[in-house]
DNA sequence: CGTCTTTGACCCGCGC
DNA sequence: GCGCGGGTCAAAGACG
């Protein structure tokens, strides 16, 4: 959904205030003071005047901010969707390969279980559909490095998801212990998930994900928990990356603390401005209400100053 | 008591 | 067929 294409950014939220109201109090301006009382009267009405044009620049001023977050805002929308979309097209349903391994052992085996024996059949006829596309369909892998302290042990990568450990193994090519991890957030996320330390760089733990979670984000993610174990995905990039060319590679160092940029210290420069917007437009639009609450809201707007201009 | 971690055993694919 | 290695299972213990 396009979501500028539907919705003018530009639009003015106070629908230029200043108009209406020099369309309406400029008009006590050409009325001439009969006597003193009068006067003192068009003498309060300009304060009032004064105060209330000084208040609308300021509004409108403030106006003008939000419609700018908002094209921004939209922005990122956009561009969010367009990487959901791309994504999804590229991206696998479920192709667990243990799973493909019991069902294919469960299809050989035969309908022993007299329970679950007509279930077992129809999946055994979709399966046979199937095959041919799995064979051409991969699950989705990415990988992310985090650099961690060497000397912390654990290999807890926490990304905001809810993960179980379910096995650890020490492989022939790395003395380093992998450990198995699957998605505990949702029973049915298919998303595990492979940790071990790199073989180059002990301080940096490879996290390789198979598969998409079919879940929203943890809405509670561990990102600024007290917990001392494992480490914290972060946003601060690094370059180090050896991988393979068909897995998706972020690499994160975490061992100092995520701390804003020299740049971002300073409030008040363009760079944390932008950093902000961008905080608030991801922030925003990550909300499934978001829309909605948007539409609300100007639709409440429009509302307004319709019934605004009925007054007049 | 429920959830999570640990860890040895088991399963399965692959190369020889 | 056999052994190796990666991946998974599941029982037991730890923990909150």
């Amino acid at each position: 959904m396009e979501f500028t294409s539907l919705l003018n950014t530009s639009l003015d939220l106070n629908a230029n205030p200043l108009r209406s109201f020099d369309e309406s109090s400029l008009l006590p301006k050409q009325e001439v003071p009969s006597d003193f009382i009068e006067l003192g009267r068009n003498i309060t009405v300009r304060e009032e005047k004064g105060a209330l044009i000084e208040e609308l620049n300021r509004v409108s001023a403030e106006n003008k901010k939000l419609t700018e977050l908002l094209t921004v805002m939209c922005e990122n929308y956009n561009e969010l969707q367009n990487r959901l979309k791309y994504t999804s097209k590229h991206s696998v349903v479920d192709n667990d390969a243990s799973r493909k391994r019991k069902a294919e052992s469960s299809n050989n085996n035969g309908n022993t279980d007299g329970i679950n024996g007509p279930s077992e059949s129809s999946s055994s006829e979709e399966d046979s559909c199937k095959k041919p596309r799995e064979e051409h369909i991969k699950p989705k892998i990415s990988r992310a490095c985090v650099r961690t302290e060497a000397s912390d042990t654990s290999l807890i990568v926490k990304d905001g998801y809810q993960w179980r450990k379910y096995g650890q193994k020490v492989t022939r090519d790395n003395p380093s212990p992998r450990a198995y991890f699957k998605c505990s957030f949702a029973p049915s996320c298919p998303v595990k998930k492979k940790v071990q330390r790199s073989i180059e760089d002990q301080s940096i733990l490879v996290a390789t994900y198979e598969g998409e979670h079919n879940h929203p984000h943890n809405s509670k993610p561990e990102l600024t928990s007290g917990s001392s174990r494992g480490v914290t995905l972060g946003t601060v990039p690094c370059s180090t990356t050896s991988l393979s060319s068909s897995a998706q590679t972020v690499t994160l160092d975490l061992t100092k603390p995520k701390p804003a940029t020299d740049s971002m210290r300073k409030f008040g420069t363009p760079q944390f401005q932008q950093f902000l917007v961008e905080q608030m437009a991801s922030t925003l639009t990550k909300d499934p209400n978001f829309k909605s609450a948007l539409a609300a809201a100007i639709s409440g707007q429009f509302l307004q100053q319709n019934s605004q201009a009925e007054k007049w």
